[in-house]
DNA sequence: CAGTGGTCTAGACCACTTT
DNA sequence: AAGTGGTCTAGACCACTGA
């Protein structure tokens, strides 16, 4: 339907069909419009879309060109976005646990951060997730009852953030993330099953909906030697 | 110079002075064209601009409205990208000790990863972070000689990213990274200070030039104490 | 239905690189 | 000097929102 988006996939294609080499040019614009039969800055905004995903830099007076990358890290890039654990581990058998659900009035800590009034009440979650069976992740989670109403364990059993966009229609506005080691606590140790002098890696994160509202605190603990954190830094 | 970006500006410059407010619509871009007399394609990419940043979100047929969070996570957010240790921590006296800086060959996953030749040197630094006298991170670091020529323990002191940057007049294409909890080694334990019971926060990075070349490879161990990762996602 | 932002055009000028 | 990508225009049409 949108012409730059169907340029923009038309390129991407001949990049991962081997049409447009790594570490190559491709062609120019003008040649493109005519191609497509679109103006040239139609072109342009196609290949904005692939320059912000990595497959190729222009270089002014120069020309484009396919980052060496490309094939590598290109496509499954823009995929490994957080979509919690579910979407990660394809082949697998990703389950989530549900150990306690409760609704509960939020501490001072919770009330700031997800900008509540004390009288807001917030759902406190508490899921195991375990992979082919085996315990990966322990997460305490804690909900804006305001932002998400209508909560319930069957959602919980599925995933959270299907929900949220399906059955409300609420947009996501993205996360912030702090990431730290930490040492296994008697909890960690009886629910991940790890070893006493195991650390575990903690993500704590704040999401938030398009409009900037923190809808979502949560602490999750992994265990060290099943679960990493990847980051893809594109230097926009 | 460029328009859109001095246009970005002004409308950024408002979001902070409280011109237009948290939560609330700004002027449509037909008003913005006019009030900056340029076409309205201008105004529309400085708003490209300010929401990549995070600061304003669009609903069509609506209006633009500024996000809640625009000047809490707004104007920083950017500024916090990876620029190593030194200009996270202004106001406290960042070191760097180099233990140890030689030459060698690589071996195979470090040819691999930096897509080298086997005969093909790099540089293999060690080096150790200090903030205020205390030891934050150590850090291996394996660069390619190909990439980088003319290193010098000179560049390790001040900054490495600098030296390429400036000197060599490079373009950095991004970076790749996996972060770790792990149990602290004794050579951490003997540089960090820390206990033998003492996890580390390890960040594993590859580092691309513009192009998409791999010139570095490095792995960082940081006091579970003292450092922790942040991430930003802003859902583009 | 009027107003909003998103897309697209055809053409222009500019900054820059390469020959 | 020729060719590249970046910016900008004036105007058009579209999809969507909200009164």
């Amino acid at each position: 339907m949108i012409k730059y988006e169907m340029i923009a996939n038309k390129i991407r294609q001949r990049i991962q069909d081997g049409v447009y080499l790594a570490d190559s040019l491709i062609p120019d614009q003008v040649s493109l419009a005519k191609e497509f039969k679109v103006s040239r800055m139609t072109v342009k905004k196609a290949m904005d879309v692939l320059a912000f995903e990595g497959l190729i830099f222009r270089k002014r007076g120069s020309g484009t060109y396919v980052k060496k990358t490309a094939l590598k890290n290109g496509l499954n890039a823009n995929l490994m976005e957080y979509e919690g654990l579910t979407q990660q581990l394809s082949g697998h058998e990703v389950k989530s646990q549900v150990i306690s659900f409760t609704v509960e009035f939020p501490d001072d800590f919770i009330k700031e951060t997800l900008m509540l009034d004390k009288h807001d009440p917030v759902y406190k979650i508490i899921r195991l997730r375990t992979v082919d069976g085996d315990p990966y992740i322990i997460e305490h989670t804690f909900m804006s009852v305001k932002c998400i109403p209508g909560l319930s364990e069957e959602a919980l059993d599925t995933s959270v953030y299907q929900y949220i966009h399906n059955e409300l229609g609420l947009q996501f506005g993205g996360a912030y993330r702090k990431i730290h080691a930490a040492k296994s606590s008697e909890y960690d140790q009886e629910y991940l099953g790890c070893a006493v002098d195991d650390p575990v890696l903690e993500v704590e994160q704040v999401v938030h909906l398009e409009d900037g509202t923190p809808f979502e605190y949560s602490r999750s603990r992994n265990r060290y030697d099943k679960r990493s954190y990847t980051v893809v830094d594109l230097q926009k």
